[in-house]
DNA sequence: TGTACATCAGTGAACGCGCGTTCACTGATGTAC
DNA sequence: TGTACATCAGTGAACGCGCGTTCACTGATGTAC
């Protein structure tokens, strides 16, 4: 049954959005576009009058989980605090898609790993300006190496299945940024 | 064709160390059973006597690759030295487990994440060791911050698709740990 | 030490299942007059 | 503004395929005498 051409906007950004959550949750691999359709309240054979692919789906999924970041933080101390919670390591299906999908972008194709790539300096440009290194360059060094801490302790802190070294790791990541 | 027990158990071993090589490189739902078993040089159908399920041999397959892993480093600087390398970025199947897996693993069952926060534990005790603060808590706070920026560089290093940022991100980890 | 038989590691066909994708169809929407 | 028809978003059955797993079988190994 045909549908408005508004209804079917809202239809198609249901489904990026549904992807966007089921992705980083399960990862690419762990979520059909039966589940993704269903997500959406539609179901899966209309999957493809919109999209060319689950891969083409992927890299939009991609975009739209970074165009629903919080952009309310203001110092990289206030970032880490927002960012090393217990609540945002259990729920990484609103949570960070760096943390979320960095693993398995690296084994995806062309597309995801270019928008990826992407959100990647745009977060580096954002994180600059909170650094205090003297020249541009150790400003910059400083801000990668806040991006690698900040994901590479909430992977790990997700990856364990000992509740107590997971909270004793967020808590070490924020001491890290002086965090309480 | 009964085979000699010697020669069950080389073959044993031959399959986990494909898997260990395999999945660190395509991840767990990367691979399957029938891969596994040809680069183990055997066909599929011997897989059931040798391990319970696919999950098992995951189990072991993580355990077999920090077995592998190399012992060499004296210390924080040349641990990240040997790590933070284009080399080590563009060979995960012989690579870290943590930076290989950690994104699936939490998406893993019981036995596979347990295996793998005791490796985690084990690389912390070891870090331990190599870190200056002047108390124990605070070296162990240390740990876990230069297991996660290591973790976390290497895993975005592999993810993004532009060569000059996965090397400058490489140099940046290596310049925290004072590597050149 | 040699023979006869039981064991069992590995083979390859087969299983049910879920996946990504295709397609003929439906019926409400959009458009031409 | 109202009618007639073309469009096309969404449906649900179907496709081929690869997956994890099972199983009857094979034939060399291991063992009992």
């Amino acid at each position: 049954m045909r549908v408005s051409r508004e209804q079917a906007e809202t239809n198609r950004a249901a489904i990026v959005t549904a992807a966007s959550r089921l992705f980083r949750e399960k990862g690419f691999d762990g979520v059909g576009v039966d589940a993704i359709m269903q997500a959406a309240g539609l179901t899966h054979g209309g999957f493809y009058r919109n999209f060319a692919s689950k891969d083409a789906l992927a890299a939009e999924a991609i975009d739209r989980a970074f165009a629903g970041a919080s952009r309310d933080a203001t110092s990289i101390r206030d970032y880490a605090a927002r960012y090393l919670t217990p609540k945002h390591r259990d729920n990484p299906a609103a949570g960070c898609t760096f943390a979320a999908l960095a693993g398995d972008v690296a084994r995806e194709g062309k597309a995801v790993r270019h928008t990826f790539t992407q959100h990647v300096e745009a977060y580096l440009d954002r994180f600059v300006g909170w650094m205090e290194g003297r020249t541009a360059a150790v400003r910059r060094k400083q801000a990668i190496n806040a991006l690698a801490g900040l994901v590479g302790a909430l992977t790990l802190a997700r990856a364990v299945d000992d509740p107590e070294l997971s909270d004793e790791i967020l808590a070490a990541a924020r001491s890290a940024y002086g965090v309480r």
